[in-house]
RNA sequence: GGGUCGUUAGCUCAGCUGGUAGAGCACCGCACUUUUAAUGCGAUGGUCGUGCGUUCGAAUCGCACACGACCCA
């Protein structure tokens, strides 16, 4: 019985693999001889506006490939148009321009989906829509199995990200924002490279986890026999580099944290992170501003982006508060004695709702209120500065104010897309950091960091004052192509497993 | 983890207070040499997410589970 219906199910791509297995009898059924001369975009681009008798007088002609993606039989002539990766373009495929039955035998016989070389002159149809007479056709790939509804395209989320290459066939938008994504990664490559940035690539697999605080995965090295631990960033290693010398490094690269899945983290993201020695974290500031500034030009032609219905302007001056500034911004019922003392600050995060934990001290205390109270307001770009040493393990602590550290976040439309500070280099300040984080660990908070006593004695050796960012490209991405969830900006984002 | 909504033909979706399943597109056949969601005519295609229950009878009602979308923590 099943089996039966499971060819009944099947009927479209039975029918095909039965055309397929004609072709093979016929001869070559996947050639790979045929080159087109030029992509479909750039004829649009060149001769879309060109008239009807221009392109008669002074015929051009083209050879081109792609997927076929309509068809219209009309008797002896047909329409249909062809996708390549820069656009689409109409064929117009008469019978009287092939050879003797080639239109009937076979071109009628190929199926939307279908991949496709072709060579003929580009005219104007009666509409004005440029495309190409077709004298020579030929089916490159025969498509087993059929495309997705042509008008209403995918409309289940799910099949978009496990069959991600059905989306970029079917949404433009979709291909869009993947583009948008390459030009924005292209473009930060370019802008650090171009001030002297030497992109370095450093371990995803690390014996200790370190640069931030996130559980990371497991696995394990068969040959050495021990545990490694896939990269929660790679703060660390690069800051090694700035100890050997090369005084100014980015990386673009994999993280990995294992923690939940949402419309806003991936178990594993792309980040950037640089550093720059003889800086501190104001030049990271201002150079966060020009570079995010560029990639509104770059990829938008303007700095006003329009990101869930909201508007953001990246050509005004960016918003700049420490963390206590926000808090009583947003807060105007509090006062600054409020947020002085850990008491103080513990009786404001238990009216709020948020659990103090013994632990907590009173930047921690001062974080969570933060978080809860501030963060999702952070709409227009905004750098939030000073940020407790407690939470910040691995940045400079402030010369006028040792509470807190020199650092800051940037925030756009309530999210956090980037991170910096002035890296801490007194090697015997970091140990003691370290120290602090283990005690923590001991205590029960497995978020927080491990001795890391290898990178203490690169700082050891001295590093130079250094300036050091991690920016979220993913985020970034998402702002720049108007996308509500990151896993519309991976390409293949994580999901549960089917079955 | 909690809440809301969803799961019906290859795709996009209808299907009323329970009475044995429908459209458009795709696919197949016929006609058609400037169409573009081509058009006209005809045909094919469904264990209605899974399981259990209520009922004479379940796509429809109830419970559980799975998967997904969105919101909240």
């Amino acid at each position: 019985m099943s089996e039966i219906q499971i060819q009944d199910e099947q009927e479209q791509i039975r029918q095909r693999r039965s055309k397929l297995n004609e072709i093979r009898e016929r001869g070559i059924a996947f050639p790979t001889d045929f080159r087109r001369n030029v992509v479909v975009g750039e004829l649009l681009a060149e001769y879309g506006e060109k008239t009807k008798e221009e392109l008669e007088t002074d015929p051009i002609r083209v050879k081109v490939a792609g997927r076929m993606m309509t068809r219209r039989i009309m008797g002896k002539a047909s329409f249909c148009h062809i996708q390549d990766m820069s656009g689409k373009m109409q064929l117009y495929v008469a019978r009287d321009h092939l050879p003797e039955g080639f239109y009937n035998d076979q071109f009628k016989k190929w199926d939307i989906g279908d991949i496709i070389g072709t060579e003929g002159v580009l005219f104007k149809t009666n509409v004005g829509e440029l495309s190409i007479k077709v004298d020579d056709i030929r089916l490159l790939t025969k498509a087993l199995r059929p495309l997705p509804e042509k008008f209403h395209g995918i409309a289940d989320q799910e099949i978009k990200y496990r069959q991600r290459y059905l989306d970029l066939i079917m949404s433009e938008q979709s291909r869009k924002t993947f583009l948008i994504r390459s030009k924005i990664v292209t473009y930060i490559r370019e802008f650090l490279v171009a001030r002297q940035f030497l992109e370095v690539e450093t371990p995803m697999m690390q014996a200790i986890p370190g640069g931030a605080t996130a559980r990371p995965f497991k696995t394990h090295h068969n040959a050495l026999d021990m545990e490694l631990f896939l990269r929660i960033a790679p703060e660390l290693y690069l800051k090694r580099l700035i100890v050997g010398g090369f005084e100014r490094v980015f990386e673009i690269n994999r993280n990995f944290r294992n923690e939940g899945l949402s419309t806003r983290h991936n178990p594993e993201f792309t980040m950037l992170e640089f550093y720059q020695a003889y800086a501190e974290y104001h030049d990271l500031m201002d150079l966060t501003e020009e570079m995010v500034r560029g990639i509104a030009l770059e990829v938008l032609g303007q700095t006003l982006i329009t990101y869930q219905g909201e508007q953001y302007d990246f050509g005004k001056p960016f918003d700049r508060m420490t963390v206590v500034e926000s808090i009583l911004h947003f807060n105007p019922d509090l006062a600054v004695d409020d947020l002085a003392t850990r008491e103080a600050a513990a009786k404001v995060a238990e009216n709020l709702k948020i659990p103090v934990k013994d632990g907590y001290g009173l930047g921690k205390i001062q974080i969570e209120i933060f978080e809860k109270t501030v963060e999702h307001r952070l709409m227009n770009p905004t750098f939030i500065t000073a940020y407790p040493v407690e939470v910040s393990p691995l940045a400079r602590r402030n010369d006028d104010d040792p509470h807190v550290t020199d650092r800051f976040e940037f925030f756009v439309g309530g999210r956090e897309i980037a991170n910096g500070f002035t890296e801490l280099n007194d090697a015997e300040d970091q140990a003691e950091r370290f120290r602090k984080q283990v005690e923590e660990k001991e205590a029960g908070d497995d978020e927080a960091m491990h001795y890391d006593a290898d990178y203490v004695t690169a700082l050891e050796h001295g590093m130079p004052p250094t300036a050091g960012e991690g920016i979220g490209i993913d985020r970034l991405v998402m702002l720049f192509t108007d996308a509500p969830s990151i896993r519309d900006v991976l390409l293949f984002p994580h999901l549960r497993p089917k079955n």
